[in-house]
DNA sequence: GCTGCTGTTGTACGATCGTTCAACAACGTA
DNA sequence: TACGTTGTTGAACGATCGTACAACAGCAGC
């Protein structure tokens, strides 16, 4: 009771409580993008208001166009880094599996089936993301430069799999490393889609089927792509 | 100029050109809810206004609110049309396939890659709807009462398929049918992520892929599926 | 032609939106 | 300790939002 509640007086007393706190204009940015996706998990499209994002992030209404120019650069920002954390998630799994194409196909597979990835309130944040994505080309740019990467990465495991899988019945070299180029191509679309569809599924239900479930048709899929 | 541009006097003049035209309630109300799905297709969720949709309608603002209580009302009263759309339109083409179960399976894949459900504009509005799921009862409610149809369809189909493909072995029939159980489950659970992942891939990226290859994996799957 | 009902209009209201901007204050520097 | 830079605040602005409501008017029935 000796002064906790009333107002400081003295200078130093005021120096202790400071009204804020000055960032780096790098951290706030980053803070900001992180209330931006806590506020689209929180209240979904409602969510995206400058007031609703200020209060996550504990700043005034006019810090946001002090860092950003305008409400979409900081949803694209957001975009963003939501795009890469699942891309970065994903390398890093398969970087940590065994140097074998089957054990990173199953470390992709599971890193895609687990949280944070598989999360209902990650489906509300991509969905709301998603219905801008139309009419909005900052999110379209933001898309094109991080889908790559993902791209990337799952048709490079998958060609991994179907070279082993040809590799030891030697039968006709050359054709078949012709032949393997539109396969590759439409495998890599049948399995982001298969992936994608069974993630959307659990989101929207999980009580419908188990993460492993899931993990296990993939896997079936492979196999039997494999084998033909 | 004998009087066509002046306002007209006499009774049966202005009889002529009545500045509205009463409609019956659920004419109205159906001339609405399609205004909300124009409106999400051209604009996004910012087209989920009641001016917009109002002005799409070619009416004024006060008559929504005449006609549903509310706008989330009306929101939902335009999912459920666009959901029964779209499980009338699969069911229409089933029925009108041949009757064996591969043919039936056939018209259904091939509707569900064709026009108007195989559509950009179709994804945008999608994916407004469900941006609002999480936080609206309403939504959620017309999604369990319209997503019943589609599952027992696509499970109806799957059955048939599995019968037909197990039924000239003749071998273990009671275990086959007993382990025929969570075979179904599973199966349902992977061709409709195939389906709806392959569906969603093609709205984001249409040069990615022909419908036709969409159709083809598929099938391709489904034959897996029955060979195993 | 008149009346009654009800579908329809359009203004009005309070709330909230994104953005601007002058003033404030934290903190490195001299 | 005083200063200058600049991150930060919060009131204010005009626009737009969803809804309410009193007045209007189309049309059927008498």
């Amino acid at each position: 009771m000796s002064g906790g509640g009333s107002p400081p007086r003295t200078r130093a007393a005021r120096a202790r409580r400071p009204r804020f706190e000055r960032q780096l204009p790098q951290q706030r940015r980053q803070a900001l993008i992180d209330a931006t996706i806590e506020c689209l998990k929180r209240y979904g499209h409602d969510g995206l208001s400058i007031r609703t994002i200020s209060a996550q992030a504990g700043v005034s209404v006019g810090l946001i166009n002090h860092h950003f120019p305008n409400k979409n650069q900081l949803i694209a920002a957001a975009y963003r880094h939501f795009n890469s954390e699942l891309v970065g998630g994903l390398q890093a799994a398969v970087a940590r599996a065994a140097d074998s194409p089957r054990a990173r196909m199953r470390a992709f597979l599971e890193a895609s089936f687990c949280p944070p990835n598989l999360d209902q309130d990650a489906l509300a944040v991509w969905v709301v993301f998603w219905g801008l994505y139309r009419h909005s080309r900052l999110i379209q740019r933001v898309q094109r430069d991080t889908y790559r990467g993902y791209v990337r990465l799952l048709r490079g495991m998958l060609a991994e799999l179907l070279a082993q899988a040809r590799a030891p019945h030697r039968r006709r070299p050359r054709r078949a490393a012709r032949a393997a180029r539109p396969d590759l191509r439409l495998a890599a679309i049948g399995l982001t889609a298969l992936l994608d569809g069974l993630w959307l599924e659990w989101c929207l239900q999980p009580s419908a089927f188990k993460p492993a479930e899931a993990v296990a048709l993939c896997e079936a899929w492979v196999e039997d792509l494999c084998r033909r």
